[in-house]
DNA sequence: GCCGTAGTACTACACGTGTAGTAAGGGGTC
DNA sequence: GACCCCTTACTACACGTGTAGTACTACGGC
């Protein structure tokens, strides 16, 4: 089921915007673009959205004189989908491997380093592995 | 410096043999993908290289008869722009959220919450920023 | 010296994306 | 009732990707 998910990025901005949502005319989708300063043609937004649609991206029901747009992927899906291309591609499959590639980087500042551990006392609460050697 | 590069998964394995040996010519990747069960034709792979070489990802030295290529860009690079990209979409570019989001998930096994927790406490050490408030 | 082989250059073609114009139809305005 | 506008449908075009065939060329073998 877990289909890779190769979105571009205005796919993956029409998609966040239905994602947000839930659904949405044509025209709102334009609107949403515009006002992320993504300038395109109303008719641009309705060709994007019909390719999403022949490839069983998003779906529509018809109101009146309008479609209602609607995601039939998940975010969560799509979202794990580029995580797991990413973890395979650079770190053999490993998640873990992601993930002290993140703590150790950089990017993460010292109050975020506090919530994380803070996530993992949790995490390893469920298997009482609480090793402070 | 950081564009963003957007690259397909075969793009990604052409790099990705490049990276790992340095150098390689032609027939050198040609025959890597073949042990990947990428069966691809001799030309293919060379067309896909200078297409590569046009947009300034790769580029060549000529030894004999052959052309050795090379990375451009550092696997470094791209994945640090595949997982901004991530990051940007999903996590509103929020590195801990989503370090957050992989440890919660899942896919991080005990062990490994033990060897991300010894890291964490690593990078508090850096700068003493030990708020148990 | 000729020929095959290996390797690159050039060309081709289908398909997806980004972008948008034009056509067509229905609804509201005056 | 005529007209305009909004919204969708159809069409188009350039460019990138995936894929590979054909053409050219230089080296090595005999």
């Amino acid at each position: 089921m877990s289909e890779s998910h190769q979105l571009s990025d205005l796919q993956l901005g029409l998609l966040r915007i239905l994602w947000d949502r839930g659904e949405a005319t044509a025209t709102d989708v334009h609107t949403a673009l515009l006002e992320q300063d993504r300038e395109l043609a109303p008719t641009t937004v309705s060709t994007m959205l019909s390719r999403l649609e022949k490839k069983g991206t998003v779906t529509h029901r018809v109101e009146g004189r309008q479609f209602i747009y609607r995601a039939l992927v998940s975010e969560d899906e799509v979202r794990r989908s580029m995580l797991s291309r990413v973890t395979d591609y650079f770190f053999g499959g490993d998640v873990s491997a992601l993930v002290s590639h993140l703590v150790e980087d950089k990017d993460v500042d010292p109050d975020d380093v506090a919530r994380l551990k803070q996530l993992l006392g949790a995490r390893s609460g469920e298997a009482e592995d609480d090793d402070d050697a």
